[in-house]
DNA sequence: TAGTGCTGGTCTCTTTTTGAGACCACCACT
DNA sequence: AGTGGTGGTCTCAAAAAGAGACCAGCACTA
């Protein structure tokens, strides 16, 4: 067991403190990750922290988003303070969504992530198709 | 910008070429995120990465989880191997769930994004009220 | 001996979320 | 005059999630 984990119990503790019926039902954590856990955000995280976007940009990039989660995880995402938008008076106006700093900064930690499961997409795969042959 | 993210944007340009019609849709990535993605994993997997729990214990850990969906949650968690699952011979039988390797493994990742989240929730919530005082 | 509680679930019903697709105004270009 | 691209919204159907009843089996208690 490594010193991050061991690091992490302690902060649990501290929650189930606080919270005062040692549960996780008022952890500030939550919300957070939340806002992040969405089906769309951390995709929408990814190509935004490569690059500003346009709307239609975005759902070219993904296609199988619908418009409306378009929409509304882009406006999620920029009342979380992590997305900025703005709009060019052209003809027709066009909308760009960039990631705000807070929006690299959650990146960064976002990141962890997306690297490891580029590392280990395949084991989970592994994973899941023993499951499946085991349980049927 | 820092240099995790200039790597991550020649990450991004590989999948865009792998994946042939220059978009996000065959993103091995985007299936494993979206395994931690789900409302309850990432907190069950906080709480796996204390210790083993028992599925009341968890229940009660996280008391705005229905009994549904923590029986799915967890089941989807042990398919995609990072939770164990063991049934103890006592009575009435009770069951244990504890990482795995793999799955300890994937909340070291995920861990960055929690400790982000203690240090910047309020940030966000700052975000959030700024947004909605200004847009109503 | 009958009642109560705890175990880890499943089943059904309702509510919320998401997806699919039509529709919109505006303007440029052909 | 028709077509296409802009960034959306609106409606309706499908999928997912929440609420709560129910279950068998055993221990403990009254």
């Amino acid at each position: 067991m490594d010193s991050k984990i061991v690091n992490l119990r302690s902060k649990l503790e501290v929650y189930k403190a606080v919270s005062g019926g040692g549960n996780f039902s008022n952890c500030p954590v939550r919300e957070v990750i939340q806002g992040v856990s969405g089906k769309w955000s951390s995709l929408l995280m990814m190509a935004l922290a490569e690059q500003p976007y346009r709307f239609g940009e975005l759902r070219r990039l993904v296609p199988d988003i619908s418009q409306r989660m378009l929409t509304q995880t882009l406006y999620d995402l920029q009342r979380d303070g992590y997305v900025h938008r703005e709009v060019f008076p052209t003809k027709p106006p066009s909308v760009e969504y960039s990631l705000t700093d807070l929006g690299h900064s959650m990146f960064g930690a976002l990141h962890q992530l997306i690297l490891w499961a580029e590392l280990n997409h395949d084991a989970v795969r592994g994973a899941r198709a023993d499951f499946d042959a085991a349980q049927g």
